[in-house]
DNA sequence: AATGAATGAGGGTTCATTCAT
DNA sequence: AATGAATGAACCCTCATTCAT
């Protein structure tokens, strides 16, 4: 029925654990592939978006077989969902960041923005969490809510809060840009898509960026003697 | 599952004609078909991106056949291109709205901030090329690279025009935010991801979440009294 | 993307009727290939059987590719269906043999063995049938059901009525036999399933069979005085 | 779905083994194994056919695992075909049944035949063995024939024996049907089949039927004189 | 110009078989 | 002896592309 070579064509990842020495048991192995499986899924996914993406590729940059992807995994489809969550998993988590905020209001804005920039906008895995959220969200709305859910509307929610605090004590103005700090992140945004579209291309500092915006957004760009209504 | 009958059952392109009396020579047509394709590759393309959409899809829509598809654009490959091409093109140049400002720098910068929003995380069109740019811009950089070139460099350029002189005549302040005026335009990036990740499922005013952000980064957050150095 | 050669490598239909100076059209082949690809699959699945059998076997056959079989046929599974639908639908009706019937109530149910025996056991087409029916009926009992319905039970159906008949008159004996008549017809599933087991290594005169199981099982219904020579 | 657990959610063999108390040492665990596995494939080539049973499947049916099967059978075509002679050799020697015969020729005839009955059609493991003569028997000829060899050509040639033995002795009449008696086994083939087309969708009382045909075919092979009441 | 039947390379998925543990 | 992770050859089905009509 069905020929078997079994003759290796290239070394394969036995192989290579026995060139260099490596003490790696089966079971070991075994504990780790579904963790390995997905950290190499999400660098294809991320790389060539779902459908432009193979099995093998993802199994191939392990030095596997696809066949061994679906021992772990049933479809490419669960595949790319499990990666997704997993990816999203392993992102920080927004409450941890806003449980430790110290200071004035405005410090406390500008830490959480600060840190929410690190850990998305300049994190690689979430922003190209985004990426797949952008691009495979359409056939996945269920995949974008939940992250929205778990990352974003918490970090807009806090800053809502911090904003409302501050207008209260009277650190903060009351006026339009209250009612939706949201905004307060865009610069978030655009740092990511920044990098999302241009990557290396045309590298722009976005530590800087994020400064840059949290001064205007705290002090405005117009000098106190202009301030409009 | 497959038709096997050949039969149409809905009415094609030269019954439509014929009904309702259109005389639309096949010279027309023929001059009209690659704008057509376009349009409809448009469709597709940004509703599945590329991997996923079929060329037959794309004639469907058309209610032509993948054959004639392939009469005006030799590959997919490049009726992909074409259509970000066509699609871009067909984007509002950012030089005439810059143009046509007048008024208060601050004034000058609001509106160029409203009319660009408008005209790109406003507009489904540009969205759907953002999100393209964003899915398939890896493997055709190139492609970003003209867009940017083309649409974001010079919005953000007059942007950069715009503070520079208002900080010549003292209407705004030199401060960090001067040396980078891109983040004045964050908003709109926030936006554009917003609608491309949560559509209509969480839907959110835009054009308010604009405002407020201009009004922000124009005045600020912070009381006068505590303006920060 | 992908890669097109373009070089057959065998010369294909369109060659071979070049060659040899058919002349079909474009449409009257499509209009055939139904017809040609349910007879082709009819000859793989009876040799080998639903799931040794490959699609690419059944296009072989006809000198086309697999890709053209799913043009007409949306899967696997569909095309042996109505394969099994079109070949039994191709199959004599038993109706048309039992309204031709003539003669004694003897006479009749001779005719009618042989007449079936003919379109059955001695029919390869309906024997292999059967060899589908017990290879794949468990999986498919709706199939085994809907032909016994069409064709088995009629025929039983005749040949009770039939008995019934020469019961009442007197011609036949009433007697354990004749409450269960389809026995008369026990010597076509012998013969068939002689067949299909031992196909022409150990061949039977299956028409000799059957006259002697005629003659053995009449002169048992009849009574003393009918009894034939 | 594929389980990457490893967690056994059933108990196996040696859970129960251990719980019932039973005491089976290695070595008898290991000569047990063969028949074990040859029963167990029985039950799955017979519902599902050669092609369409999986190795794991048979292994799983015995909570054991599918290198367990490989330790006893070098290929799944061996294991198939060791399983049919396994289950033909477990089947009922025909040569028995014959040499207990007593009485008349008409008896000895009753009572071959409904031996037979009981020890083919009415055997659900002989019948599946039929199903898979049928099903398989294309691409195992020898299988078939050695099967036919051993079990089906003694009884027809027991048959044939009793046959000339009562024309002889002027029990029976010397006719077309004394010629093949082959067909006095008809009914035989005709139950067996009816069970593996309808199974119990449309249930048939064998042994009923077996008797009508005995008495038909009986009656008719019988001299006037000799005829049964 | 338009069609759509046909092609065939490819990618998802399965499963017989191997072999280190 | 038994396991089950891993392999890789197939097989189903899809779809970009071609080309005769």
């Amino acid at each position: 029925m069905r020929a078997t070579t079994g003759v290796p064509t290239r070394e394969n990842q036995w192989d290579v654990m026995k060139r260099v020495g490596k003490k790696t048991s089966r079971a070991e192995r075994k504990a780790l592939r579904p963790h390995e499986i997905l950290e190499a899924a999400f660098e294809e996914f991320a790389a060539k978006g779902y459908a432009a993406t193979r099995v093998e590729d993802i199994a191939t940059r392990l030095r596997i077989t696809k066949g061994t992807v679906y021992l772990y995994f049933p479809t490419k489809d669960v595949l790319f969902q499990e990666m997704f969550r997993h990816a999203s998993t392993s992102s920080a988590d927004p409450s941890t960041a806003i449980g430790c905020l110290r200071g004035s209001c405005a410090d406390r804005i500008r830490d959480l923005l600060l840190i929410t920039y690190e850990n998305t906008a300049n994190d690689r895995r979430t922003r190209e969490l985004l990426r797949l959220s952008v691009a495979e969200g359409t056939r996945l709305p269920k995949m974008v809510d939940c992250r929205h859910e778990l990352f974003i509307a918490p970090t807009l929610a806090a800053l809502t809060t911090l904003v409302e605090e501050g207008v209260k004590s009277g650190e903060l103005r009351q006026d339009t840009a209250a009612d939706t700090p949201d905004v307060l992140a865009s610069s978030i945004f655009q740092v990511a898509v920044w990098h999302l579209m241009l990557a290396d291309r045309r590298p722009i500092d976005g530590r800087a960026l994020m400064e840059a915006h949290i001064d205007l957004v705290m002090n405005g760009l117009l000098r106190r003697s202009e301030r409009m209504a």
